[in-house]
DNA sequence: AGCGGTATTACCCAAATGTGTAATTGCCTG
DNA sequence: CAGGCAATTACACATTTGGGTAATACCGCT
């Protein structure tokens, strides 16, 4: 039983290519082909496709606004992108949008079939050097700051901070008087260079000085 | 020329049958196989390799603490996670710690090789179930939270409190006179069910109902 | 033994924050 | 058109926050 396909390219050329790898003997049917996405909703309504393969750069919406549009009244059809376009901003909007693969047009057909495939079984699928900004991006996000040489105490009362406690609660957890929280407080307002709680709390996190649940 | 190989797997049938498949005429040459990494930095200044193949579950510091070791001295080997597990928190942690893919034991043998070559030639390489975890992660990551319904008006006052605004200068911004923003406020910490500003900034960053730079 | 950094407490005082209550206006929807 | 919701302002009051200044104590290092 092969899986029914849909093609969001405006490149001619490489749409009818595509038409011809995707034949029954790969598994998949191409249903239709589109120049553009603009009328994806009507069309996918009309002729239900269990997989699409969208271009980023068309006329009209774009690729990725197609993304959010479809995925958020079908989100079980699956959509990977196709495309020539490997920089870190389209690739991060497009899976934030809810692309299930990422795939290059410069993927060999083999390659791209079976990509395909692992997809439409479950997986996700990208190309090897997709997949590689994507761990890039990982690995930053994790990069934890200690560029602000706060003490052991200093943090346990950021730390509290935080978490939404008063100057009061804070003495209470850490067995000190409110005076020294203050003192405290103050220490870490300049080392954070901000003026106050809620900033040094916008700025704890965001430099992920503590660490969350 | 082939690629000098390292296997860190504490199955002895795994490392054989992994040390069979890896021939020459597949491009690669096991160096040397490990029953644990503890020793790796060692043994890897004694015969440095191109690329390690990594178990996680391992006698020992185990692969992942094993993967931040070796990238902090030698950031340019390639290393590619092989296991059995595919528990969300191992899959993160390997890749911030460093690792380039993440190969599932179930992976078969012809796609196996494939993968190694896709990861030497700069690409970076995961199972379909594998990538179809981060790509979930990424999501969730920029999904916007509207499921606290506030107000245009609330909203704005809430970005201009992250920022470390006080009242006065949120009034001054939002041209209205500061007990407007003292409602506001209140109004914004009895929808967020929190009791004072540095919750709130806590609670929007955290749930990412305010958008940073 | 003495120096420097951290931790601690105290006090004063100005400013900001948070709560409660109440009233007015405008806009949208049923 | 009426009712509901959002936005706005006002005032009073208690509490919290944040800055400045100063002193004591502990701990590690030279």
């Amino acid at each position: 039983m092969a899986y029914n396909l849909f093609i969001y390219d405006d490149n001619d050329r490489l749409r009818h290519t595509l038409e011809a790898l995707l034949t029954e003997a790969s598994g998949f049917v191409v249903k239709t082909s589109f120049g553009n996405c603009d009328h994806a909703i009507e069309q996918i309504r009309e002729n239900y496709p269990d997989l699409i393969i969208m271009d980023i750069n068309m006329p009209g919406m774009g690729g990725i606004n197609g993304v959010t549009l479809i995925k958020e009244l079908f989100p079980e059809i699956k959509i990977v992108m196709h495309t020539v376009f490997e920089d870190d901003e389209k690739i991060f909007n497009s899976l934030c949008a809810g692309a299930d693969g990422y795939l290059l047009k410069s993927t060999n057909p083999l390659k791209f079939v079976q990509s395909l495939h692992e997809l439409m079984e479950g997986g996700a699928s990208m190309s090897p050097f997709i997949a590689q900004r994507v761990l890039h991006f990982f690995r930053e996000s994790k990069k934890v700051n200690h560029q602000f040489s706060l003490t052991k105490r200093e943090l346990e009362v950021l730390t509290w901070l935080v978490k939404g406690h008063s100057y009061k609660m804070i003495a209470g957890e850490c067995s000190v008087t409110i005076d020294t929280v203050k003192k405290h407080l103050q220490n870490i307002y300049h080392k954070l260079h901000v003026s106050c709680a809620t900033e040094a709390v916008a700025k704890a996190i965001m430099h992920k000085i503590i660490l969350l649940d």
